[in-house]
DNA sequence: TAAAAAGTGGGAAAAAGTGGGGGATTTTAC
DNA sequence: GTAAAATCCCCCACTTTTTCCCACTTTTTA
């Protein structure tokens, strides 16, 4: 499973290190990318990718505006790149551009995908929404016994 | 069932002890370091790591605002760490610097996880929170005999 | 008070991460 | 159309971090 939350920064030639535990957890090193719901990029491995474009694509047709919309938006975007010798990942400059990333970023193992954020961007979001999650993290205290 | 509250300094190469009384008590010598709701860092043995996630994300999708919150804020800062044979763990550099961990931190055992918290911050939130606690109890009490 | 357990610090090998060279290919400019 | 410039890609070498281990000190226990 992929996890953790890590800070790398992008070099001059747009590469991205993907953390050793996560690569870890990846199988083959063939993952592709895509703008995120939020200000962030997605990044998934190969047989994930599959899966979304599956439920995506399978359950809508070409002639639903919001179906056309998710595949503008999610799918057409999306792009494959390989990890290379040294673990680190060629950003597209669109996607760049998308998620805002300058130098400092920070990557995030969400169980089978991952996300990656400028760091400003994050901190932004996270602080914007602390209280939404105290709030969520209140109900979910009077749902589940834990 | 994990109890007390310890003092331990992280080192220099951001290690801290697990008292012996906590190791203890949990099975297995991995354990699961995450985020805390306030400012503190919660570790849970791995089965009971298991659980949150399944009842956190067992019914949600990538797709839901909520529930891509509650990954972001509790599930992707996790990351599974090994009591060293000394009885330390390593505390992860973007964790360390969630829960403001300089040097002396503070050790809770809270039953099933437990808390870590720099003693400063721990201090400042027991001293803010008295007259909260006093209404919590005097709350309690109308409903527990005790 | 001695023995055992718990806690602390640090060295060294291995792994991970960083930067950059330079050839091949594509793009741009005239 | 051709040459210069820019970009891409593959690779290597260096640096930093991590990991593993051991030895010493302190505290607890019997």
């Amino acid at each position: 499973m992929l996890t953790g939350e890590y800070r790398y920064s992008l070099d001059d030639k747009n590469r991205l290190m993907i953390p050793s535990r996560i690569r870890a957890d990846i199988t083959g090193n063939s993952i592709v990318l895509t703008r995120g719901v939020d200000k962030c990029l997605w990044l998934f491995p190969h047989d994930e990718w599959k899966k979304i474009v599956q439920s995506l694509i399978g359950s809508t047709s070409l002639f639903q505006e919001k179906a056309r919309l998710m595949q503008r938006r999610i799918i057409a975007p999306a792009q494959e790149t390989e990890i290379d010798r040294s673990g680190r990942i060629i950003i597209p400059t669109t996607l760049k551009e998308f998620a805002e990333l300058k130098k400092e970023c920070i990557i995030l193992g969400i169980q089978t995908y991952i996300e990656i954020w400028d760091e400003e961007s994050y901190l932004a979001y996270l602080e914007q929404n602390e209280s939404k999650f105290k709030e969520a993290a209140e109900e979910i205290g009077n749902k589940i016994a834990l």
